[in-house]
DNA sequence: CATAATTTGTTAAAACCCCTAACAAAATAG
DNA sequence: CTATTTTGTTAGGGGTTTTAACAAATTATG
């Protein structure tokens, strides 16, 4: 039951009904394809020759491709599958994060070409540009043997204006108010490109991944747990931005208002417990607002050697991860009261410890949910092999060509 | 960019985009009223023949009514104005609240007729019923001269599952599990029945609202703060409902996880500092906790005593009330810094001291607002004559008609 | 005061889309 | 080989937007 908006809507015209029904066949093909026209009546609830116009529609566009007709045990005529064409178009996903910037070659289905590959961020907003311009380049040849892509989905740490393009503030980049969409554009001329905040992108990531056909969800929260906290809110299939395109901060809501200082200037946030400099610091312990600026190019110790030291009975590691544990779930209550998701998907280097902590981290949930069901809501762990936050600068992609089209 | 949901979408036919077109000229009629045809293809930007086929299906379903003709200033024949048909149907707006039930008769489009009933509320689910029953016949006699009404919007300070219309728990009414909707349809046949959170329904209020009729909001968050705090939030012009329509309990995020027990049972909640009960008990210096179970039918001193003694020059009250205004803006940092909406709203007694408290609160958001625009947020004072929680049962009748069509 | 100009609202026909029904194509069962 | 079944296409019916033309109604103007 969504509002209309009275001064911007959107008209039903002629064309409306096609391009809903488009829109369907696509998502249905492709998260059942190989699939018939056939199938997508039935599935489709509709008959067959609306499909066939459909499809004929979408062959022409170069979106869908027809595949080998298959073998069936029953009788009668062998349906054509249908796949969405893969190679209709390349994008580039990538992931700008303080030590390197990750990048990556997808088809229009967002699947993987080729390997990752990564270089050393540059802080200077131009000169990052151009090196990325040089490294997605090379990675364009290398992988698909020309150096133009049709659209680029890249993520960063940090808040960000979708209007103008400008980073507001990316505090590990060492960013405010930098215009990046501009540069972009002159380096990458005739793609389209898409930036967004990390964390949203990956909670978006989650709802248009296709593993698991059958589970759709539409609400669900994404936390990474990292340098700082990115948390990105899924509600009733759309992301939640916010009016200046930056919801979704609950790693600064307190979890004590006395609490340890946090980068943010404020006191006792969540983030201040439980990000990695948090823990390690409570390893340590020293004062987490007292550290010193990181130095990237040192190598430190890191959250990953901490969880390894609990693994071989250090116990004062073990218990700073399980402190972390528990002010990880009191800060999740937070978020389950207030948001009430399907699934809660976690991300970041302290997910590989997550069997060390699961037990704490739920216990703390249940001490602070509002019922029963709010208190077992389904966390799933997002290993760093997944690559999330690439996975999320491909949905950027992905989501426009297959989203609903917008109406009424 | 909504993702279709491939398990349940909704295929466009040969009327969905008559169904879109008309909830639009529905939308512009109820917004622009008094409006001519020839206005109307002006501002959906299409032609007059398009509007007149509309129309004429919505006069011959009732929803609409020609007025009489305007005269202009301009040469041309003259415009006949069309109006949203109050007379369509009759509503019944209901506000369940611990000490006493409210109840108002609407016309179609939400307006008032005749003056609000109340009576005290029975505990009992069903003799609250059997009570409901007999004073909305006696209030639509009154008032419509007929006991038949077409909607029922009936808001509880609580948490419902919406799908079974089971009460799941109502603090204040010592409801747990209560089948609400069963008697209440058996006692009203033919009436259809919308239950919802009293948080919820008043955030649903403010995007309905015509008031303004320039400003749009799509993002806007509603907090009422009263014995307890019920928070209701928008986004992307949608009720978050959450999976167990549970979302929005921003009331039990913590401030301090060491703080007051709150009567959720866990320490520290937001509520635990702004409620009524907590600012009176932080008055007295009595232990929150500790409170006796409220006594409704004796007369204690209350919320708007402690405002009018503050008034008079009571340190002590105006010490209190600062206090929690404080606790109150940092509390409503959270909620900025994780929902970014475009207006906040608040409700409850408190507000009648909003010129008392109004700096303090502002000083405490912009003290955790992660960024300028999140600080400067505007709030809006919604001052209890204007009945915001019925208010909220109407919208839950008037959203029906005037909502979007569910599409793809 | 007659006529031109202008605005409103309606009507007829064209274009587009979904939907039903019939049919051709292609495969299996008997 | 024939009947049966399934797939995919084509033709026509019905609903909707859209264009174009027109009647109705009012004001401006010479």
């Amino acid at each position: 039951m969504r509002k209309i908006n009275p001064v911007d809507f959107t008209l039903a015209t002629r064309g409306t009904s096609r391009e809903i029904n488009r829109q369907i066949a696509l998502t249905l093909i492709r998260t059942h394809q190989p699939v018939s026209r056939a199938d997508l009546a039935r599935l489709m609830e509709t008959n067959r020759a609306n499909v066939t116009l459909l499809i004929n529609e979408l062959l022409q566009e170069g979106l869908v491709r027809e595949g080998a007709q298959a073998s069936q045990k029953v009788r009668g005529r062998k349906p054509t599958f249908l796949y969405i064409n893969s190679q209709k178009s390349v994008a580039v996903a990538i992931d700008v994060r303080a030590s390197r910037t990750f990048l990556m070659i997808t088809d229009a289905m967002g699947k993987q070409v080729g390997d990752i590959v990564s270089f050393p961020t540059k802080f200077d907003p131009q000169e990052f540009v151009t090196e990325l311009g040089i490294q997605v380049r090379k990675a364009l040849l290398d992988k698909v043997g020309s150096a133009e892509c049709d659209d680029i989905g890249l993520v960063i740490p940090g808040m960000l204006d979708r209007k103008t393009g400008f980073v507001l503030h990316a505090p590990t980049l060492r960013w405010r108010n930098v215009n990046l969409l501009e540069p972009l554009s002159k380096e990458f001329k005739g793609t389209d490109i898409h930036l967004e905040n990390s964390g949203k992108a990956c909670a978006l990531s989650q709802i248009w991944s296709t593993r698991g056909d059958g589970l759709v969800l539409t609400d669900i929260v994404y936390v990474s747990v990292s340098d700082g906290v990115g948390v990105g809110v899924v509600m009733n299939g759309e992301l939640v931005r916010g009016k200046h395109n930056t919801a979704g901060e609950f790693g600064h809501v307190p979890l004590s208002i006395d609490g340890p200082q946090c980068s943010c200037g404020a006191n006792g946030c969540w983030e201040a417990y439980i990000s990695n400099p948090a823990t390690l610091s409570r390893y340590f312990g020293r004062d987490i607002a007292a550290r010193q600026p990181q130095s990237v190019d040192v190598a430190e110790f890191t959250i990953e050697d901490l969880i390894a030291r609990a693994r071989s009975n250090d116990s004062k590691a073990l218990t700073a991860l399980h402190s972390t544990a528990r002010y990880l779930g009191l800060g999740l209550a937070s978020i389950i009261n207030s948001v009430d998701p399907s699934q809660i998907y976690i991300g970041g280097e302290l997910t590989e410890g997550w069997d060390l902590i699961e037990a704490e981290v739920r216990a703390a949930i249940k001490e602070r949910a509002l019922t029963k069901d709010l208190g077992e809501v389904p966390i799933r762990i997002v290993p760093a092999i997944e690559h999330p936050r690439l996975r999320g600068a491909v949905a950027l992609v992905t989501a426009r060509t297959f989203a609903a089209p917008k109406v009424a």
